[in-house]
DNA sequence: CCCGATTTGTGCGTATGTATC
DNA sequence: AGATACATACGCACAAATCGG
């Protein structure tokens, strides 16, 4: 369970944190990440996708950009109501 | 009492969380820390070994990944019993 | 029952070094 | 030469749980 690091390939013309990004994307438009609930943290990220924690930061950061997480500090990130898909 | 940071190098080209991993786990084995025993939080362990208290949370974590101690979240670390060695 | 100290958990930012493309 | 990515390391702040007085 909770085994799906093959998101990753580091072969593709495609970055690592975007790659990781639309995986993530696509488990929220999809529900399994429901609306509220606690995004994994950055070490927890980097570990299930065998990626760095610099990466992981920036994986959450894209999220954070394409509107589908809200960050509060020292607890956690949370996905939020998706905008429509553009 | 308690002094021994020397075993800290930045210089080797050995991790500073394994040196100090590995300076533990001896006395884990040696039974200068005996199992049951509470092993210092990260920010004795911190000060201790001269390393900041992110790098002796790694240390920890190394320790755990080993099975030589369990963490109880808001309690502290414990020594457990120790694999064979390998 | 509340207050403060302790401890782990988590996040953010930054820096260095190596490797690859 | 530069960007991406990995791993380690330092430092700081706050959250939440636990425990003792």
């Amino acid at each position: 369970m909770g085994d799906q690091e093959p998101v990753v390939n580091p072969n593709l013309p495609v970055y690592v944190y975007v790659q990781v990004a639309d995986a993530i994307e696509r488990d929220i438009r999809t529900g399994r990440l429901p609306v509220g609930a606690r995004l994994a943290g950055e070490q927890d990220l980097a570990e299930q996708y065998g990626i760095a924690r610099g990466t992981a930061r920036r994986v959450v950061q894209e999220l954070r950009d394409r509107g589908l997480v809200v960050t509060l500090p020292s607890k956690g990130t949370y996905i939020s109501e998706p905008p429509a898909e553009g």
